[in-house]
DNA sequence: GCCAACGTTGGC
DNA sequence: GCCAACGTTGGC
């Protein structure tokens, strides 16, 4: 089993919305460290899903219903899209300062690689943050 | 809203 | 193949 964190800015797509939906398609996905993450998804492999900017809060946990498929928003074919559900919805939101201030997640990629959309997580990382979201 | 950081593009 | 210029992202 495999952890992730998908990022994305609320106004693109907000976590809200994914409750409604329950079910989406992660595509546009347009840099190849971010693709490269995706195309490594395996189902049933779960990821925290992160509210970027206005937010900037982990919100709850999602799981990957579908492996890597051709991205349907393009027809260039370097890109790829995986389909999520959502899992749990946090009793409590995760911001970014107390992920910043936690000792154990000191070196989570969010917060070296603040651009990046989608990256690995480790399970002690991922174990901590759902943790704190209650 | 600003701007630093980063990734991508394109001229050479 | 290098690197300056440009566009985008996201924290503040």
């Amino acid at each position: 089993m495999n952890y992730w964190l998908v990022k994305t800015d609320p106004e693109a797509y907000s976590w809200e919305q994914f409750l409604k939906d329950k079910k989406t398609v992660w595509d546009g996905v347009r840099n190849y460290q971010a693709r490269n993450s995706l195309k490594e998804m395996k189902t049933g492999d779960m990821a925290l899903f992160y509210n970027s900017r206005e937010e900037r809060k982990v919100k709850g946990i999602v799981r990957v219903t579908k492996e890597a498929f051709p991205d349907p928003t393009t027809t260039d074919e370097r890109w790829v899209a995986v389909e999520l559900k959502v899992e749990k919805n946090f009793k409590k939101s995760v911001s970014l300062d107390e992920i910043k201030k936690d000792k154990v997640l000191s070196g989570i990629t969010l917060i070296k690689q603040s651009r990046l959309s989608v990256m690995p997580l480790t399970e002690s990382e991922f174990a901590r943050i759902t943790e704190l979201g209650g």
